[in-house]
DNA sequence: GTAACTTTGTGAAGAATTTCACAAGCCACC
DNA sequence: GGTGGCTTGTGAAATTCTTCACAAAGTTAC
């Protein structure tokens, strides 16, 4: 969250920003910008704040963004189109090498600048290419079942989309994305007038 | 997260679950899912578990799933119509009164079962269909100014889907998705070799 | 050069969350 | 009806996270 504001204030041309600033544009408190940032090195200027550009640098070191993360996106249905659509991956650094389905209506079929791979190479194209990341797109009911696979094939991380829990061994990341549980919590918050902090 | 494994159980014929149980299922701990579910009440039985079918209706009920909430979608690109082929939506509750996008191509043209409306009467139709939910897949660009006027016009909840930080009143809910932060997560994960529990 | 002002980095205090551990309750079997 | 085996619910302890508050360090103005 830090990098997107702080990356918006350098195409601002802004130069420095106070653990202040900092806080007031993420909706958090100056005290835990100051830590969050403190546990990966003192980054800021006494009397000044942070250097927005030299941060900016630090904080894509951190999270692993200066090097290029090869993507393969399982399922070349809606929500995986809407991922590749999305100009924001590869200006960060990850690239879609391949887009892979099990409908034989879909293989072979142009699907932006790519083309629709069958599902059955996904497995050896992982290992050939070394992508290290994987999004899933796919019905609920194969979702463990591929996981299971490309696992077997050496991925290394998990975007999930479909709303089902899977669960990979413990040198796998993985990250689900559950949007009727988004909303269900929007519910719960709507049923109890749960009143936010304004930002989310 | 509980609903979610509950109903699965429910649909196995379950009878009855243990904390334990549900915390393997939930990648948690017993007594993290015995204080959670005692924060709402006390539901389970000693030396049996939690009644299972009894307890998906009381947590339906806490969440606020048993009545129909009407949700408008904003934005008719490859996001929005993920979303809205989503059955999951109406399964839980969650229907869909409109979708609405400014793209004159666009308006007017159907759109699964409905069809795409003028952005311009968003606002009124919002007040009319007393509408709570929206879901906002448009570009980052124009969300903040949507934002405002859907608040405006009485909206209660907000689930984001625009890459951007928008704000909100107190008295709204907002929740964001953003598919890029999520893949950096991973990519800090992988930098960094971090070891995982084996689920999320 | 120095005085007034800003802002970081960080121990310590405070708050919140998670885990522990066990009494109390329920079931099943004899 | 009593006994043994489970499992919940929950205070208390342990841990984690957030906020406070201030010394140290830098900047600006003159």
């Amino acid at each position: 969250m830090y990098l997107r504001y702080l990356e918006d204030l350098d195409t601002q041309g802004k130069q420095t920003a106070s653990s202040d600033e900092l806080a007031h544009l993420c909706g958090t408190t100056p005290a835990q910008v100051r830590k969050d940032l403190s546990f990966f090195g003192s980054f800021g200027k006494r009397g000044l704040g942070y250097p927005v550009h030299e941060l900016t640098a630090h904080l894509r070191e951190i999270l692993g963004l200066e090097r290029e993360w090869k993507v393969v996106i399982i399922g070349a249905g809606k929500i995986g189109a809407a991922l590749a659509n999305y100009r924001g991956f590869r200006q960060r650094g990850f690239k879609i090498v391949g887009v892979y389905d099990n409908d034989p209506t879909k293989i072979g079929q142009p699907w932006g600048e790519a083309i629709v791979h069958d599902m059955a190479d996904l497995a050896q194209d992982i290992q050939r290419e070394e992508a290290p990341i994987a999004v899933l797109a796919i019905p609920s009911d194969d979702a463990q079942e591929v996981v299971d696979r490309i696992v077997g094939a050496g991925i290394r991380a998990i975007l999930n989309f479909a709303p089902a829990q899977i669960t990979v061994p413990p040198h796998v990341s993985l990250k689900s994305v559950n949007m009727a549980m988004e909303l269900e919590g929007l519910s719960f918050a709507l049923t109890n007038s749960i009143v936010s902090r304004g930002a989310a």
